[in-house]
DNA sequence: TTGTAAGCGTTATCAC
DNA sequence: GTGATAACGCTTACAA
């Protein structure tokens, strides 16, 4: 009852289990007439080689691990989406692993990956570099998504926020604003990080003689409501708001409006990630390609593993902004 | 450099790697002394387990396959976390595998889980019966998430359809509205055949005398939209349009509105799935609880594999009515 | 309590 | 060309 294995195979086509991995694998040493008969055996016995024994035995498994946050939404479902494409079309299969926090847990995941995947993508804008050199098999080869920028020694691909930053400042500077407030995200996030450094750098360089303002958020949507509060009530001046994600771009819209606020044409709003909602509100905001990043990740990924060059790079991929809208020109 | 493996750990020990695989287990019969040298010389050389060789000697991969179609949004997300969560809490790691249709690449998938994984969940209301009962490993045990009807004699998660249909069809009559429309959702879909049955079924027992309308759908916006221009067009009496999930009641909706339809006064929009665009707009629509019918697959599927009770009920789970603004009720 | 050795299902290195 | 056989890293009788 149990599934057939090599050699029952072997038996059947009454021959060395030897050969029969040989015919299987199509090397060039077997008769045509071995090869025929071991072929036969194994379809009638509805043979499938068994990929545990397979991979102890080639020390590959061709399946790679992918450490993942808490992701919502499209972005989650693209990203895997993306991997899994690629990773099929090279013949690997794909070990989801969802990482919340850095308790033990989140250690325990990663060792159990340990002898099941001959590689690893791991996205972790939350975690810490020191978590991650300590927990991660130091031999295996493994790739950061928008990792911490310490670890510089792992081939990474990263989205380039500083860009996204500049292009949607330059965007609202040429709209005629640039009183810009930013929302920024959770502290420790990477991706909050780099969104705050790049809107400061891109306000230096299009709004010089404006002071940066950035507010606390944490990427939620009552973070951007919450921020929409403070600008009436402090009556901070500025006509435009950029969020450093797309739900607090969008609470921060609403309370905006509902306080009688008029968007665009007394203050605009200005998002990052472009969720399905930002294009029914009419949100201008940056579109991230992320199954093409993590397509991308996952071929480097697996070049590293077949042995291509030594490759390390940090890779930046672009954003692209998405007009609409709320930060339309003024007059 | 390559990872350590129980030799080292043993040599490090100075024990056999008898006595270390049974320390490392805990099982009983170590020494005390014993396995603190055990367990130190593990702890100094970062020793960790291979998954790959223990469950080829166990015959055991603490490992399910998840086989997916291509999903999207909060749905994926959502589904996928809590198959997760369940997963890791009991010791065992996904591998998820996404099949796009019914050709030779979908039986490969299926084939390349032989060997890595104790078990599979399959949700795939686009495969037909036949060609899941010929590509899926006849001893592997499986659970499908709204299968085919056809594959009874297997464990299942299913919606219940039909008792959403019910409900919201109750609610819209409850508001005085009968003449209810259906969008439909592709055909071959399992969930968009047993929403039609439900629809009708429900009209039956609701609205009798009232015929049922059923417009051809596939689940996009676009089918909506189309669907409010036949209405228009054809004047098709009615007063409520119920679509088969939430994109076609959105593109109807503003289909109707722009048209300029009073929505709800005029006629009343129903969707399916509660996407988190559904809650902005007001869409009347049913939630699907899909993380915790993941949780449960996942729980169930566990229980099989580690020798629970025989276990192949159709287990239904229902969805939740969520009364929004579009079909608000007349006067 | 501990060690030796067989076995899990493959692939690969040898002889023949 | 083909067949024994030793790995791969682990668990688990069985002996000691």
């Amino acid at each position: 009852m149990a599934e057939a294995t090599i050699r029952d195979v072997a038996r059947r086509a009454q021959v060395s289990i030897a050969s029969v991995s040989r015919a299987l694998n199509g090397l060039g040493n077997v008769r045509q007439e071995t090869r025929e008969r071991v072929m036969a055996a194994a379809a009638e016995l509805g043979y499938v080689p068994h990929a545990g024994a397979r991979s102890l035995s080639l020390a590959r498994a061709h399946a790679v691990g992918v450490v993942l946050p808490d992701l919502h939404g499209e972005f989650f479902s693209e990203f895997v989406r993306g991997m899994d494409r690629e990773a099929s079309r090279r013949g690997y299969v794909l070990l989801l692993s969802n990482i919340h926090d850095e308790s033990e847990q989140a250690a325990n995941a990663l060792r159990a990956m340990r002898g099941r995947v001959d590689g690893l993508i791991v996205m972790a804008p939350h975690l810490s570099a020191g978590m991650l050199q300590s927990a991660l098999p130091p031999t295996l080869p493994s790739l950061f998504i928008n990792g911490p920028e310490e670890i510089d020694d792992r081939p990474t691909v990263r989205l380039d926020n500083v860009a996204a930053m500049e292009a949607m400042v330059a965007h609202l500077v040429a709209g005629g604003r640039k009183r810009i407030v930013h929302i920024a995200g959770p502290e420790g996030n990477v991706d909050a990080r780099e969104r705050v450094e790049g809107y400061r750098a891109a306000m230096a360089r299009h709004a010089p003689g404006i002071e940066p303002v950035v507010l606390a958020g944490d990427f939620s949507e009552e973070a951007g409501e919450a921020a929409a509060h403070a600008i009436r009530a402090n009556a901070i001046a500025c006509d435009a708001v950029f969020a450093a994600n797309d739900m607090m771009a969008i609470g921060c819209l609403q309370a905006l409006r509902n306080g009688g606020a008029d968007v665009p044409g007394e203050i605009a709003v200005a998002g990052f990630d472009d969720v399905p909602l930002a294009r029914y509100l009419g949100l201008t905001t940056v579109r991230v390609r992320i199954a093409e990043m993590g397509a991308r990740a996952i071929e480097r990924l697996i070049d590293i593993l077949e042995g291509g060059p030594a490759d390390q790079r940090a890779e930046r991929h672009d954003a692209e902004l998405v007009v609409r809208g709320t930060t339309a020109a003024r007059d």
